[in-house]
DNA sequence: CAAAATACCATACATTTGTATGGCTAATGT
DNA sequence: ACATTAGCCATACAAATGTATGGTATTTTG
């Protein structure tokens, strides 16, 4: 089961990844060709033989680009979580992504956007529960009313933001509880970025009551 | 900044996701045409071009299937929502589809898999709340433990799966709820399909207390 | 209303792309 | 020693693919 590839299929099914990712679409014989300095697409055709031989690859040989990536779907599936948001303490962004959420195939993360695993019921007053998953793009400027992330000085909170002329008001879904209202007295105020969505995945094994 | 697409410009959009999804690659003209029927690959060359406009995709024109996705800025994608979720009525499934979520692009639904929108709070014992969307995949047997969709006498219910011999015991998520047992003495059962998962959009327009 | 955009078509053309066949060398295993 | 495999080449060929140009009809927009 375990086939091994030889260093030159290595790099040329490192390349195609690459490839794909950069570009959108896989590539040719000719520019595979081009990259490894191959005078010819045919020794480039046996090597895809070999790769698909060895399941990582699935052709269509007859179509131009019809080069399937079959890695392990855990490439695909498996999504770092980057870090955590819990009131009391700022949300913890790790240096490497420590823990990873499984998420049934069917999310596939932006580039620029990232997620945050919510840890405790903290933020159940924004309906939203342990290990549920927030998906933030930090690259957008929030609009009024949109939910956000963000940083202050006691702590991390998930809530709707409202700008109005100098004052922040973070409004919280649940109307028991009291908006928070950013003036200068806060010293630290920092928005993470904002909250495009959540997913929560309905497996057995999550436990909402930890 | 809002670049409206036509009605057929999205439906290509669509064809063109859901064939790279698929396939691996990006469609050449010529298949996009064979799909909607067109005797010509100009006139896809023209839609394509106008989505290039608008910014959905890039295109390198001089390449085959040169077509890149740029679905990180218009991050959402509009999906058919075919039916609506909640207790005291059936779950009903309309007809043709009526409502339409946006969904992140980065949520790939299945395509056996369909969308309900929760409606009210009936499903609020299960952290589901009006508003959310729940994706349900019928065409799996449910297995212990696992949240399901089901229809029965009192109406439509959304819980976790607990077969037990020939009982069926469906169990809320809040243990304040009471589990329903099914037995011989319903005449009405039916599991609409596994929830895979449920998604919330944070959009300011959406009213939680309707 | 006139201009622009949308949505199609036909035909012609140049490249790109992948396939097929055959041959050559070096390393490896039996 | 001999077969096998990996790795590379040249040449020829057919099909797929994208482009260019010019046309028609309808709808939308300023």
């Amino acid at each position: 089961m375990t086939k091994i590839l030889t260093e030159v299929q290595r790099k040329i099914l490192q390349f195609i990844i690459d490839f794909r990712d950069e570009k959108g679409w896989p590539p040719s014989l000719s520019e595979i060709a081009e990259e490894f300095g191959y005078k010819n697409r045919s020794t480039v055709r046996e090597h895809l033989q070999a790769l698909e031989k060895k399941g990582l690859i699935q052709r269509d040989e007859k179509v131009a680009r019809g080069i399937d990536l079959r890695l392990d779907d855990h490439m695909f599936v498996t999504r770092p979580i980057i870090g955590e948001a819990a009131a009391g303490s700022p949300v913890t962004i790790y240096p490497g992504a420590i823990d990873t959420v499984d998420l049934p195939n069917m999310i596939k993360i932006p580039k620029e956007s990232f997620l945050l695993k919510v840890k405790g019921q903290s933020l159940k007053d924004a309906y939203i529960f342990n290990g549920d998953v927030i998906i933030v793009n930090p690259n957008v400027e929030p609009v009024n009313g949109q939910i956000v992330a963000a940083v202050l000085d006691e702590g991390a909170v998930v809530k709707r933001y409202f700008k109005k002329g100098k004052v922040i008001e973070l409004v919280s879904e649940n109307p028991e509880f009291v908006p928070i209202t950013v003036d200068e007295s806060y010293r630290h105020f920092h928005i993470v970025g904002v909250v495009v969505g959540i997913y929560r995945s309905m497996e057995a094994k999550s436990n909402r009551y930890s």
